[in-house]
RNA sequence: GGUGCCUUAGCUCAGUUGGUAGAGCAAUGGACUGAAAAUCCAUGUGUCCCUGGUUCGAUUCCUGGAGGCACCA
C-alpha cells in the first residue's frame, strides 16, 4: 500500500488558506508546495497575498515567487516541475501540502494534463492578431476545418478556447482532440482535498478587508512600479489592473478600488464554481478544527 | 408649524391613460486541458411605504397616516 500522501487546501480567496496549509504543514513536519498562478512571480507580492516572511520562515514553500513575469510559464511547466519537486520530498516525507486557488493547477498535480507539445508563442500572437483583424468568426472556420471534433464541443463565444486548439492543430498538423484523453500514468500517492467554505457573506466581508489591508500595505505603490510591464500576462491579475487604469484616469483611486473588491468577489465565485463540481472534496468551514480535519478527512481510513 | 415634491428589485431610477412591473449597476448559476486572479455563457431576485375608500379589479385615482428632501416661517 502506498504510504504516500498530498494533501489539498482549496477554497476561494481571503478563506484562510495558507493558515491551515501551515497548520497542516507542521503537524506532519513537512512542506508547502503552492498552486497559486499568481504568487508564482517574484515582482507581486502585495497584490497576490503571498504569505508573510514569517509564515514563510515557519515552514519551507516551493513554487512561491520562483518565477519572473518576463517568463512564461504554463499549467505544463509547473505540472512538471511541481511533480518532481514532489517526488523529491516524498523519498522522506509520507505527507506534503499543496496549497492554491488556482483550479486548473491543482488538477494537473491531481489527475495530470495530457501531453501536448509545447508550442511557439509566435503562433498564438499571430492568432490575436486574426481574431482583431478578421472577428472570432474566422477563427471558428479554421477550427470546423482543422477539428471538427472540438468545434461541435467547444464554446465558440470564447476566444481563448479557440485560439489554443487553433494554435495545436496549425503546428503539429493534428487535430487538438487528438491529444486529449490519452492514458496519463497514474500519480505515485494518494491525495486527499480539503476545500475551506463560508457563507458567502463572509466571504465578501474578508475580501473587502484583504483589499482595504493591502491598499495599506503599499498595493498603490507595488502596481506603480509594474506600470510599464502592464500588458505582460502576468499582470492581467485583479488589483494589478484596476490600479493600471486608475493611473491612466480611467477612474478615480476609490472607484478602481471598490472595482478590485468586486472582481475578487466575482474571482472566488469562479473558484467556488470549480470546486463544487469536484466529487471527492473534503468541504470543512472556515472556523475548523484542526484535529477533526485530520480525524475525519485524513485518518479516516483507520476508522474503516 | 405651512407649502411643494418624493417613497417601485440589494442600489440608482423608469413605468403602468386602472388588468400585480423593467432598465443600468450590484448579485446569482454555469462552462473551462499549457493565457486560468484569464476567458466565455446564462439568469430578474419585488408586500410597487402603510391605511381606508372608489372599482369587477388599485402599485396606478381619492382620504388619512409614516418617512425623506426642498423652500417658507
Amino acid at each position: 500500500m502506498n504510504k504516500k500522501n498530498l494533501i489539498f487546501i482549496v477554497g476561494p480567496t481571503a478563506i484562510g488558506k495558507t493558515t491551515l496549509a501551515i497548520a497542516m504543514a507542521k503537524h506532519y513536519k513537512t512542506e508547502i508546495i503552492s498552486a497559486d498562478s499568481r504568487q508564482f512571480y517574484k515582482e507581486m507580492s502585495i497584490g497576490t497575498a503571498v504569505p508573510s516572511p514569517e509564515e514563510l520562515a515557519s515552514v519551507p514553500h516551493h513554487f512561491i515567487q520562483h518565477k519572473s513575469i518576463f517568463e512564461k510559464y504554463t499549467v505544463g511547466d509547473f505540472e512538471r516541475e511541481a511533480i518532481e519537486k514532489l517526488e523529491l520530498l516524498f523519498k522522506d516525507k509520507d505527507f506534503v501540502v499543496m496549497v492554491g486557488g488556482s483550479g486548473l493547477y491543482i488538477d494537473a498535480i491531481k489527475d495530470g494534463l495530457d501531453n501536448f507539445p509545447s508550442i511557439d508563442p509566435t503562433v498564438r500572437q499571430i492568432l490575436n492578431k486574426t481574431l482583431i483583424t478578421e472577428g472570432l468568426l474566422s477563427l471558428q472556420e479554421r477550427l470546423k476545418v482543422l477539428d471538427r471534433d472540438y468545434y461541435d464541443q467547444v464554446d465558440l463565444n470564447n476566444p481563448r478556447r479557440i485560439i489554443r486548439a487553433l494554435e495545436v492543430c496549425i503546428v503539429t498538423g493534428l487535430p487538438y482532440t487528438s491529444f486529449l484523453n490519452q492514458t496519463k500514468p497514474k500519480r505515485k500517492f494518494n491525495t486527499t482535498t480539503i476545500a475551506i467554505n463560508a457563507e458567502r457573506e463572509i466571504i465578501y466581508d474578508r475580501i473587502n478587508q484583504r483589499v482595504d489591508n493591502m491598499m495599506e500595505e503599499g498595493l498603490l505603490e507595488e502596481v506603480a512600479s509594474l506600470r510599464e510591464h502592464q500588458t505582460l500576462n502576468a499582470l492581467q491579475t485583479v488589483g494589478y489592473r484596476e490600479l493600471f487604469r486608475y493611473f491612466k484616469g480611467e477612474m478615480d483611486l476609490d472607484t478602481a478600488v471598490e472595482e478590485i473588491k468586486k472582481n475578487t468577489r466575482r474571482f472566488a465565485k469562479r473558484q467556488l464554481t470549480w470546486l463544487r463540481k469536484k466529487e471527492d472534496i473534503f468541504w470543512v468551514d472556515y472556523k475548523y478544527h484542526l484535529n477533526e480535519i485530520l480525524d475525519k478527512a485524513i485518518h479516516k481510513r483507520k476508522d474503516q
